[in-house]
DNA sequence: CCAGCTGTCAAACGAACGATTCAATCAACA
DNA sequence: TGTTGATTGAATCGTTCGTTTGACAGCTGG
């Protein structure tokens, strides 16, 4: 495995596409090689050619997803950490650099934005259950990063009070990923929002409330919460 | 089909019983009839010969892991109405009513307690997306049911914004029952709480909160989040 | 006593799976 | 142009899958 350095262009990129667009829509165990050279148009013997494996192919096609998505996110985290200089960095914006970078990276993807949403909320869906070592070993470090930057945001949280609480927040976004269209059915008669981007927001504010739950604000305390975040 | 009567006993109950651990365990996908069979001392041919198919078979394990649980959720709303008699239930105590019965029905399973979450963790996961029409249509009443119950307790948020954070709230209690361990190996050096009961309750809380988000408290603003809920 | 039903069993079915083989083909360079 | 190494293609490997078959045992009611 070593590097992975990403194919441009060529047969491998076309097995990546592929594998990638037949995951997304169907589960990553529900995919055969043969699905995925039919799609690409290449022979079965392509993907252990190129990839030895079956399994690698799938360690290359999580990579590919989960790199750039992981990448943002720590670049994300350090900009705001450079930006508030040593001070906490505010809630909401810590969260918001954990989904951001996955609205962001969808427009780059080759996939519909919401096939590109189920792949991811499939992906992160299997932490520490079959994810390979590497990807798994760059989130554990990402958690550590974000779960320090919160909780000096929030002081007086005991740390493992808030590690459960990330918990809840991710499985809520994982959810929102994999599920995208589930609750709007049950909004009667009224058009709803659908944008990714619009319902991370909303995923935000609700994953701060949570996370503070039981912290009283220390300033201002009949101010609305737009208070303490503007965007 | 039909009405589903659940065996007591027999060679029926032995490869639901079978299904059910290994179907914990491994994942749906992931299980062969030989599986099964091996586990529960039974031939191949037991299956198509007492359930017709596989795929019958898992609708029956589906159903008698996700029937108690729901008419369990069912009851408990019943009775909360019944208790405040009209009047909007207290929200904690709705969100009890969603992850309690998985709690409550934990013990009365033949599986250890992590194996019956993990198994209702991966079902709940696959909402509309390959669960049996039956259970499908079961949970999107109870749904509605605690939709209805969430929104007279918090009339001032609009019902699409409401629906979706009970989605985020939904996926946190999925992603705490299929990854329960996760994040205690986060906390370093300290003992850390893994009864499911008690990590149900900080769930529940953390939801509230979520749920809340923007709703000021209309009476005795000063006091501490305590006070809304005793428990 | 035996016809009829219920359940179990070993065996086999065809299909699909990941992986491999080996000859054919291609591109690049001497 | 001839040679070499990289890539592709068709065919096949051994396994495993869900399902089916048909023989056989156990029991029951007439």
């Amino acid at each position: 495995m070593r590097q992975m350095i990403l194919p441009e262009s060529g047969p491998k990129r076309k097995l990546l596409d592929a594998a990638e667009r037949l995951f997304a829509e169907r589960g990553m165990d529900a995919v055969s090689i043969r699905d995925v050279t039919d799609v690409a148009k290449a022979n079965v013997a392509a993907v252990n050619y190129h990839f030895g494996s079956r399994e690698a192919m799938m360690s290359w096609v999580i990579a590919r997803v989960v790199g750039p998505i992981h990448e943002e996110r720590l670049a994300r985290l350090d900009g705001l950490e450079r930006k508030w200089s040593g001070k906490a960095v505010p809630l909401e914006e810590i969260i918001d650099a954990i989904a951001g970078p996955v609205v962001g990276q969808a427009s780059k993807s080759g996939l519909s934005e919401s096939l590109f949403y189920k792949l991811v909320g499939r992906i992160f869906a299997q932490r520490a259950d079959g994810l390979p070592q590497e990807i798994e070993a760059q989130l554990v470090h990402e958690d550590d990063r974000f779960k320090r930057a919160v909780a000096k945001a929030l002081p007086t949280v005991a740390e493992d009070e808030l590690a459960w609480r990330m918990h809840f927040m991710r499985g809520g976004l994982i959810h929102l990923l994999t599920h995208q269209g589930l609750p709007q059915r049950q909004v009667r008669g009224r058009s709803v929002e659908t944008s990714m981007a619009g319902l991370v927001s909303r995923w935000v504010q609700f994953s701060a409330a949570g996370l503070r739950e039981g912290v009283e604000p220390l300033t201002a305390p009949k101010k609305g919460p737009q208070e303490l975040f503007d965007f």
